[in-house]
DNA sequence: CTAGGGTTAG
């Protein structure tokens, strides 16, 4: 038994000297020695609340014992208290399987039989909530809602704004939405919950429509409601996704207005807006106004991001080796860099960054590594990269293994890629578009019939590619071939004068990116109506002469709109500048900035 | 007093 403590008083202050020492706890061993000391005094059992900061504190540590230690020790209370369980049950949710939260709240990682399970509160939900978030499970943060509501805690404003965030987060945006429009109390966190969660999902427009109703009126909102850095950074992000300049520089401008502007979260976010908004002069400028000691990890990757998809990499490798010591390259610092050497042809220093890696290479990296390798026309490396991984290659690698095959005219490697890739459920029409290219390029025209065949065969799945362009603050979207714009006319009319301009130069139709089931002629029209050739054409009669052009689009740029871009460039004096999957091209006179490399 | 909303990623 325990010694009971001698006096109320006296345990009183003893427990208050146990608390102060609560937040030094930093070793395992510490932790050990204070569970040592909970247990002799017997605060264990006669001072729940120390006890369960404890468990807090301690399912929270670092250490990868830490967690089974704490909740061996919830195990082993003969009367858990409510706090004690919510303890365990934060931890499990920040950890490496959050799942295992829902597990204990559902009683299952308790003792079976005794002691008596304790009751949930707010506070338990609110961190299973966390748990259906990061493992996306709709369905659980549903029931849990539904728990919510048979306790009695709906009315819990920070609560239901974590199951707003939480419904958000698992992609399930009507739900969050009805959550936000039931709540009869709101404050910012609220807004700022759906205003994320629509800006990360698929509606940044409406985040920003959100936006501008909260910035337009915020003088008339509640105090609790008035726009906060959060609610910059979430409508930053939406600009960002959407390539929204015009819309970022006024967030940008009312951040001033709130004073925001000089918080590191909001300059990390204006980096990130500027540079996918094509304007990487200033998110550069943006990241030189930080100050040095306020630059965080996220500062340097999103500026080392930044110069990568701009095409800057020896810019991008010089800020790496310039990064201070105190901060650690995380696994996006070292996606960003090798990004960098993959799009600026720095095959060596690229090998150089994967090899000296101090964090594990994830899937990603071995995508930018074989990328790198492979469109340098070092295939075999590029393949033993993949055989030698520590895990299975998946869909987007073998793609990338298929270009590089492609691009080089290796058909073995190009067929072996088609294989994996059918074995892994891969049914996207560029796979097929490959392939039949490299047999063509061989004249192996038998394969490339069968290749069609297969492909009717497989009802295979076509990823529609669109760009659009935003003129005077208003977005114009452009799909391939489409005659849906109000001056579609003009803009048909427009490239008819650019193809016959340009042909003046040698421009002839590149069209061995189309797949070889459909006529000559019927190819240079596919091509010829590419959605970014459609939303240059619309550039070009609807902004003054020699302003720059600006285009996004959602897939990677196709070799024929490439060579057009250099050429319009040149003819019609203008700078375009597009924004594609995986990095921007800026294309003056002539030239593009990823110097035909890509 | 222990709870909610945020930026970087092939």
């Amino acid at each position: 038994m325990p010694p009971a403590p001698p006096s109320t008083a006296a345990a009183a202050a003893a427990a208050q000297q146990l608390e102060s020492l609560l937040p030094r706890l930093t070793t395992l061993s510490h932790y050990k020695q204070f569970h040592a000391r909970l247990l002799t005094s017997g605060h264990l059992c006669s001072h729940p609340p120390l006890r369960a900061r404890f468990l807090d504190r301690l399912a929270l540590s670092p250490h990868d014992t830490a967690l089974p230690y704490a909740l061996l020790l919830l195990r082993s209370l003969p009367a858990p208290a409510t706090n004690d369980l919510n303890a365990a049950l934060r931890g499990l949710a920040a950890s490496p399987q959050p799942a295992r939260s829902l597990l204990l709240l559902a009683g299952r990682l308790l003792p079976a039989p005794a002691p008596p399970r304790p009751r949930l509160d707010a506070l338990s939900l609110s961190f299973a909530l966390k748990a259906t978030a990061r493992c996306s499970d709709a369905l659980a943060t549903l029931q849990l809602h539904a728990i919510l509501v048979r306790l009695g805690v709906a009315a819990d404003v920070r609560l239901m704004t974590t199951l707003l965030d939480s419904y958000a987060k698992c992609g399930d945006l009507p739900s969050a939405r009805k959550v936000f429009d039931e709540m009869p109390v709101r404050d910012v966190a609220t807004w700022n919950a759906l205003l994320a969660g629509l800006a990360q999902g698929t509606e940044p427009n409406l985040a920003l429509v959100l936006f501008h109703r909260l910035a337009g009126s915020f003088r008339e909102f509640l105090p609790r409601e008035e726009p906060n850095e959060v609610t910059i950074v979430a409508a930053l992000s939406a600009c960002a996704q959407l390539g929204a300049l015009q819309d970022g520089l006024g967030v940008h401008e009312f951040a001033r207005k709130i004073g925001a502007e000089d918080n590191v979260r909001v300059c990390n976010a204006l980096i990130d807006m500027y540079s996918k908004c094509g304007s990487l002069g200033r998110a550069l400028e943006v990241f030189h106004s930080i100050k040095l000691e306020d630059r965080t990890l996220v500062s340097y990757n999103a500026t080392i991001q930044a110069l990568s998809t701009h095409g800057h990499g020896a810019d991008a490798l010089k800020l790496f080796d310039e990064m201070p010591a105190w901060i650690e390259p995380d696994e996006v610092t070292y996606l960003a860099v090798l990004g960098g050497c993959n799009h600026a042809g720095l095959v060596d220093d690229g090998r150089r960054v994967f090899d000296s890696m101090r964090v594990p290479p994830n899937m990603k990296h071995y995508g930018t590594i074989v990328d790198l390798l492979g469109r340098a026309g070092r295939l075999d490396e590029a393949h033993d990269m993949i055989v030698h991984m520590p895990f299975p290659a998946d869909i987007v690698l073998w793609q990338t293994m298929l270009g590089a095959a492609k691009m080089h005219g290796n058909v073995e490697l190009a067929e072996l890629a088609a294989t994996k890739l059918a074995e892994l459920g891969s049914n996207v029409d560029g796979d097929y578009v490959l392939l039949s290219n490299v047999y063509a390029s061989k004249a192996r025209w038998a394969d490339v019939g069968r290749v069609r065949d297969t492909m009717r065969s497989n009802d295979v799945r076509k990823v529609p590619g669109f760009s659009y362009t935003e003129i005077d603050g208003v977005m114009h979207k452009f799909i391939n071939g489409d005659k849906e714009h109000l001056r579609w006319r003009e803009i048909y009319r427009t490239l008819d004068d650019i193809v016959s301009r340009i042909s003046e130069l040698g421009y002839e139709p590149e069209t061995s990116n189309v797949l070889h089931d459909i006529g000559e002629e019927e190819k240079q029209y596919a091509l010829c109506y590419h959605s970014e050739k459609l939303a240059i054409a619309f550039g070009l009669i609807s902004t003054p002469p020699g302003e720059t052009i600006r285009v996004i689009k959602n897939l990677r740029i196709c070799g024929d709109c490439h060579v057009v871009a250099k050429l319009i460039s040149k003819v019609y004096g203008r700078v375009i500048i597009i924004r594609d999957r995986a990095r921007f091209h800026r294309f003056e006179d002539g030239q593009c900035s990823c110097r035909d490399y890509w």
